[in-house]
DNA sequence: AAACCGGGGAG
DNA sequence: CTCCCAGGTTT
């Protein structure tokens, strides 16, 4: 039986020598500047290539350098942020440039531990910023590795425990090519990415195949192992489109919870779907807000479905006429012409309904 | 340690 | 439909 170290060598040999001929050419491969690197890392956390790219170029043609988004406005970063997800990343991200321009004089930081200070960059984000800007000899841990090499070394504990991700880590570290970590850490992810995939990876065409744990005992299918599922609750989203004078009511999501800093409409959130008007109308919040103001709901939209990880929104969009504003509403809320709608960052499920103009399923 | 945080694409 | 992606923060 050949050594550990044998394995390991010949891994990080063969990886280099496949990413010769084979890496991605991406935007950001060879870029120089920190910040840019910083930049394109935040924005693919947790995200395909192919959806943050038109993102990248965005914020780095809006914001060449980091004092440029530190003095943008949060809600002009939100707005460019929208659509992507995980919307905590663009409030850290402005937060951290305002830390960076402010008390680092705009000078990024060139020691893993200080780039690891920063708002959103853990342990992934700050070995790939510390390897591509500063050659730093820091191994990256992320699905891709955890995929590639759970199989290569036949590793069948789970990757999403503290014990598991130390060892994982632990290895990864040790197989890095410490003279060139940069392109090693590109190297082991664009294989994962292009050629060990998670699905049908292209194992009959690959230079590691002879020994790989999991293609040997044909369990790559399994690998990598989780060991929690995801549970998922629904949510019923009933948005009151309110209708005053050519302009309708929005407000921004400020409270603790999904979309923070993003903005929708007055929302009364049930157990169960609301069906029909009648039930609408009964609601206590819809008669607290809406007393006095001759309100007329004119129309309901189709449920709309969105996922996300931990929840399934339901939203129903109800169109709403009222005679006179009868305030307070509601202070947080905040009236505006429909033709500025476009200024405001929305998420998703909001705006599927403006592009597609859903409304109304039903009229009343 | 467990829960939470989006959206999209592939199969 | 399920899975997973250049993960990190909060509790």
């Amino acid at each position: 039986m050949k050594s550990r170290k044998q394995k390991e060598s010949f891994f990080t040999k063969n990886l280099l020598l496949w990413h010769k001929s084979s890496h991605r050419p991406l935007p950001w491969k060879g870029e120089k500047k920190p910040y840019l690197i910083w930049l394109s890392e935040i924005i693919l956390q947790q995200t395909r290539v192919g959806q943050g790219l038109p993102y990248f170029e965005k914020f780095k043609k809006k914001y060449p350098a980091v004092t440029d988004l530190a003095n943008a406005p949060e809600d002009e970063v939100m707005k460019l942020w929208e659509g992507l997800g995980y919307y905590s990343r663009a409030r850290n991200l402005h937060a951290a440039a305002k830390y960076i321009s402010n008390e680092l004089n705009g000078i990024f930081p060139d020691q893993y531990k200080e780039i690891i200070k920063l708002k959103g960059v853990g342990p992934y984000t700050a070995a790939a910023i510390a390897s591509f800007a500063f050659g730093l000899p820091y191994a990256v841990v992320d699905g891709n590795v955890y995929r590639v090499l759970s199989r290569y070394f036949g590793i069948e504990e789970p990757i999403d425990t503290t014990s598991g991700k130390n060892k994982f880590a632990a290895l990864a570290q040790a197989l890095l090519d410490t003279e060139k970590p940069g392109t090693y850490n590109q190297a082991i992810m664009d294989f994962g990415a292009t050629h060990c995939l998670p699905a049908m990876p292209k194992c009959g065409d690959c230079l590691l195949k002879n020994k790989c744990t999991a293609f040997q005992k044909n369990t790559i299918s399994i690998l990598p192992i989780k060991s929690k599922k995801i549970i998922k609750r629904q949510r019923f989203f009933n948005y009151l489109l309110i209708d005053f004078e050519n302009k309708i009511y929005i407000k921004k999501r400020t409270q603790k919870d999904i979309w923070q800093n993003l903005y929708d409409f007055p929302l009364i959130e049930t157990d169960k779907i609301i069906d029909g008007q009648p039930a609408l109308k009964e609601n206590i919040f819809f008669k607290k807000w809406l007393a006095g103001t001759g309100a007329k709901i004119r129309g309901v939209s189709a449920p709309m479905k969105q996922d996300l990880t931990h929840q399934r929104i339901i939203a129903r969009f109800w169109k709403i006429e009222i005679q006179n504003p009868g305030f307070p509403i509601n202070n947080n809320w905040k009236a505006v012409p429909h033709k500025n709608l476009k200024n405001f960052a929305f998420p998703k499920v909001i705006d599927l309904y403006f592009r597609k103009k859903l409304l109304p399923l039903k009229l009343f």
